[in-house]
DNA sequence: CTTGACTTTTGCCAATTGGCAAATTATACT
DNA sequence: AGTATAATTTGCCAATTGGCAAAAGTCAAG
């Protein structure tokens, strides 16, 4: 019902999705971080917004690196780069080989990273 | 009266010792980071601990890495960037299907392009 | 000493965060 | 079906953040 929930909300989605993946309840995340259940499930679905002291609590438990959700918070920069988008979007389907090859020699927090880093990119206006 | 201001306090006492070097009065550093003079204030004497929205926005005025104005607030343990080497750092070879997914919507110059992001992230200072 | 300009601090306030407990919704188990 | 159990969401609230404007403090020039 609420306004601006879903919008702007990458980072909630993100974290749901590592949530879900692990697999873990709220309340189970809740026990592990120390933040409140209501707390989290707010946070996922944008209605509050998490701040450092909070995120800091959650990123070992979700197998994050805290740096990596600072970045996804927006709280750290994710390094003023453009990502000039010439030929508007029309998607290929497939994954460049070379591309699939360099990031699977990456840890797969490392690949999750890269995709929060661009969907923020992606949604920004300007920055 | 006030009772926990000045202890504890190191990040309060940092950002002053930076604003008076520079030198910058409370309201120049106000005019450029946008964060009003009476909240820095309080931050410097330990009254209000800032967010990690304000430490960013006061970060750059005072010649302040973001990532260590972090480290030094407590929010991140030591080092701050993101990416590269973060635990057990062994590279997976295996590309997560999630991300693999998600990038193969990309054009592939968006594809190339986040592999440059990336390159570009590992090849930051550590510290 | 007094004026005037500048800097810092304080008083108050709206907005936000985050927790607890109750209510609601989903998931099993007979 | 119904009922117990787990999971999520909601209602309410204390605590904190951060801004604005007024008060207090500082300091140089006349």
């Amino acid at each position: 019902m609420n306004n601006n929930s879903k919008s702007n909300n990458h980072l909630g989605r993100i974290l749901k999705q590592q949530r879900v993946t692990i697999p873990l309840t709220l309340q189970e995340l809740a026990a592990k971080s120390g933040v409140s259940p209501s707390h989290l499930g707010r946070i996922e679905r944008g209605e509050r917004f998490p701040s450092a002291r909070i995120l800091r609590k959650i990123a070992k438990p979700l197998g994050f690196d805290e740096g990596e959700l600072f970045t996804l918070a927006g709280y750290l920069p994710s390094r003023s780069l453009s990502v000039s988008e010439p030929e508007p979007g029309y998607s290929s389907g497939q994954l460049d080989p070379y591309v699939a090859r360099v990031l699977a020699q990456e840890p797969i927090s490392v690949q999750r990273t890269v995709l929060g880093i661009l969907s923020i990119l992606k949604s920004l206006p300007r920055a």
